[in-house]
RNA sequence: GGUCGCGUAGCUCAGCUGGAUAGAGCAUCUGCCUUCUAAGCAGACGGUCACAGGUUCGAAUCCUGUCGCGAUCACCA
């Protein structure tokens, strides 16, 4: 753990005073103290046996008795087991609140020239369907990931490769041809994105039934879908497509776009935004490009028939193809081509990919591919990958119907919070407007925790239920802690209380309120190991945690019936910053948090 | 079959660069609203950390094997 460096130091120190020899720095192992003992931070001494030649216990005392002897703020400390338990005085810690009250970025570093430039890329639609709660996942994770960056001191470039083009997007443009009847978002009224997404599955279901038919003409499966006359139609369409054939390529503008318009709505809603849109269609042919390059200076192998391959075998990977034998690109030639551009771009020093970890071999390959073709700054990639999101009924299956459209869920997000808010009586007194600003941020932080709270690299089940429901672990009641802690300042505030001109000599700390501002100061720690191992998880498991211990605090203390004027103003003080740390942590989770609820 | 990932309370998840008695929420049960917002607080119940070995002062955490689940191994993206 890497909390309290100073007192590593010092405790370093004293070993090589006591025992004369400069320990390991790794055997120093400085921990929290856990709740049920007394103390503040734990060394164990185990490690430091061989430099003591003494029993554990006999070394914990050695070396608690020389830091409260020369170190100010070690007031104290006991001895279980081994583990040596500093407590540190309650003047240390209220330096640690008057330092962070202060500091209008407590815990955040806000990026500077010198910092370095991250690329995160996330979203990544295709623009043949609608976003799905998949996709929200997805974009949660870049959103708070980028946040968090930012938050250590990083330049944060967040790109959006926006897969436009492909054999997919030909579907839903032949059957909205074939069956749309002129059909657009103005004359239906439906989104654009759901629009297109309503002919993709037209074409599925209409590919299906011929494909039956030529499989009872006696075709076997394999030829029926290679055979069958739509995937013909759309496989021309395609050809059409690269060959700039202006009718194709009007159409596809026109459908795109419509498509563009809903996906903008859905980002909005969920509060994200990009730096930087890459579209496919523009980078697939640099990709195409460097490809040949790469053949010229044969890095790369072609065969028989025409087609382009890496070969990795050595490696210990596969053969991976790079151009098809007609000399249409692949998915992964279009990635070579993007991460080209883009480094030329931005020059970047760290390049995220938040994608699904269905895809953890194609970013392996990716990388060793482009390493293979010569670029140094292929090491700079990292693939931030992320699980499933399930249902408690199983997988979410298009052909079923299963799959959670983004703008239905966030839909029925609002209502429930509405619902629930009117039967708490949580909404009387406050106008419609002030009643659908309040609901939706309710409705967003619930669904956004729920998702974030997750450790990302694994699988999770969605419980839409769950999800709403208010209590424990989740968005609205760390929404509603805050609420709580922003009404007792107002009232302070009213009666001219401030949290200033603190006696603090006269204080008697209660051990829930050094808890409290224990949990406050370690915000910092907590922000830079989340940006480290790129984990938005950490911040909301933090932020719960600080919002438990501030409950049992407002519940064990009247703040504004206390007695003792410097108890109060500390009480206060220690209130409202809480309420700062939650409104930055709940930031960069990308969730608002309401003055009132 | 090869590769990668996962397996912790009835359910959903923390904890994992080895440290003390395994942590929450939901669900079930019991208390607490004349006190700053009860979307709250306090408590009870609930565990062979998948299984078996190994490494050592110490293993949920590291290593090996087994079992189970998932992903991937396309001239799809």
């Amino acid at each position: 753990m890497k909390y309290a460096l100073y007192l590593k130091e010092k405790i370093i120190e004293t070993i090589i005073n006591i025992y004369g020899t400069k320990p390991e720095l790794k055997l120093v192992q400085v921990q929290h103290t856990r709740k049920d003992f007394t103390g503040d931070y734990t060394l164990v001494t185990f490690p430091l046996l061989r430099y003591s030649k003494k029993s554990p216990e006999q070394t914990a005392d050695d070396i608690g008795n020389y830091l409260s002897e020369h170190i100010e703020c070690v007031e104290g400390f006991n001895i279980i087991k081994g583990f040596l338990n500093l407590e540190l005085s309650q003047k240390y810690w209220l330096n640690k609140l008057n330092e962070a009250w202060v500091n209008d970025h407590f815990g955040i570093h806000l990026p500077d020239k010198e910092s370095k430039t991250v690329l995160v890329e996330y979203s990544s639609p295709n623009t043949n369907k609608p976003l799905h709660l998949g996709h929200i996942r997805n974009n949660l994770i870049g959103y708070s990931i980028s946040k968090i960056l930012e938050a250590n001191n990083k330049k944060v470039i967040k790109t959006n490769i926006v897969n436009d083009r492909g054999i997919h997007i030909c579907k839903s443009m032949l059957a909205w041809q074939k069956w749309g009847n002129a059909e657009t978002p103005e004359s239906t009224g439906m989104k654009g994105d759901f629009l297109v997404g309503k002919y993709y599955v037209k074409f599925d279901q209409e590919y299906k039934k011929e494909i039956s038919k030529l499989i009872s003409e006696g075709e076997n499966q394999e030829q029926a879908e290679q055979n069958a006359p739509l995937i013909l139609q759309a496989r021309e369409m395609l050809r059409k497509w690269e060959a700039g054939d202006k009718k194709v390529v009007a159409l596809w503008q026109k459908m795109n776009n419509w498509v563009y318009e809903g996906f903008d709505i859905t980002y909005d809603k969920l509060g994200v935004d990009f730096d930087k849109i890459y579209y496919e269609s523009d980078t697939y042919k640099l990709g195409k490009s460097i490809v040949m390059d790469g053949l010229k200076n044969g890095k790369l192998i072609v065969k028989k028939d025409g087609s382009i391959w890496a070969d990795l075998t050595e490696k210990g990977y596969d053969e991976k193809i790079l151009l098809r034998s007609d000399g249409t690109s692949v998915y992964m030639t279009q990635d070579i081509g993007t991460a080209y551009i883009r480094c030329k771009d931005y020059k970047f020093d760290e390049h995220i990919y938040v994608v699904g970890n269905e895809q953890d071999y194609h970013f392996q390959v990716l990388k060793i591919i482009l390493k293979e073709l010569g670029f140094p700054w292929a090491r700079y990639i990292r693939h931030l990958s992320y699980g499933m999101v399930e249902l408690p009924e199983g997988k979410m299956k298009s052909r079923e119907g299963t799959v959670v459209d983004a703008d239905e869920l966030i839909e029925s997000m609002i209502t429930t919070a509405r619902n629930i808010s009117e039967e708490l009586g949580k909404l009387d007194g406050l106008s419609e407007e002030q009643i659908k600003e309040t609901i939706n941020i309710i409705a967003l932080g619930a669904l956004k925790y729920f998702l974030l709270k997750v450790d990302p690299k694994k699988n999770m089940v969605f419980n839409p239920k769950e999800s709403i429901d208010f209590n424990g672990n989740t968005g609205p009641f760390i929404q509603y802690t805050y609420a709580r802690i922003r009404s007792v300042a107002r009232k302070a505030s009213k009666n001219n209380i401030e949290p200033s001109a603190i006696n603090e000599n006269k204080l008697k700390l209660d051990s829930k309120e050094i808890q409290l501002l224990k949990t406050i100061y370690h915000f910092t720690n907590m922000v830079i190991e989340a940006g480290e191992i790129h984990n938005p998880a950490i911040v909301a498991n933090y932020v719960y945690e600080l919002v438990k211990e501030y409950n049992q605090f407002y519940h064990d203390f009247n703040i504004l019936k206390e007695e003792n004027t410097d108890l109060q103003k500390f009480r206060l003080k220690l209130s409202i910053m809480t309420g700062r740390v939650i409104k930055d942590a709940m930031a960069l989770l990308g969730i608002d948090v309401p003055e009132k609820m």
